[in-house]
DNA sequence: AGTATGACAGTCA
DNA sequence: CTGACTGCCATAC
């Protein structure tokens, strides 16, 4: 597959994002029938991170850890836009990431 | 064509 | 619980 089209498909799920939720590398992986690419995930979010209209502080590991952070500009931006949704978060970590969580699986429609 | 790497996930010690 | 190792897909060199 070419990373067009992966990349697409990651941008599209992540745009998809509910306000208030968060969603994981896995679970997009698996929405784009790669469960296994979580990495290619990222990868794909690090490439989209200079698109502003791709929320990507709201995928965060399976352990609802953010740990792409980093790659924000602001070292602390990816948490605020959080805590900006209701979404906590301590220690790099969301609280409740069970609760906030979002998978693209059950609401979205495969095409 | 082969090797190394990545915002990961899962398993094992 | 933490750390190490493997699997998997795609990209970069």
């Amino acid at each position: 597959m070419t990373a067009e089209g992966f990349f697409s498909r990651v941008y599209e799920v992540t745009k998809l994002i509910p306000f208030g939720r968060v969603t994981s590398y896995g679970a997009i992986a698996k929405y784009l029938g790669t469960p296994r690419s979580a990495r290619m995930v990222g990868w794909a979010l690090n490439a989209s991170h200079l698109d502003d209209s791709i929320p990507a502080h709201r995928v965060v590991n399976r352990n609802g850890l953010l740990s792409g952070k980093h790659h924000f500009k602001g070292s602390n931006l990816m948490q605020q836009l959080l805590e900006n949704e209701n979404i906590k978060v301590e220690n790099n970590q969301v609280v409740a990431f069970e609760k906030y969580f979002w998978d693209p699986n059950i609401q979205l429609i495969k095409h």
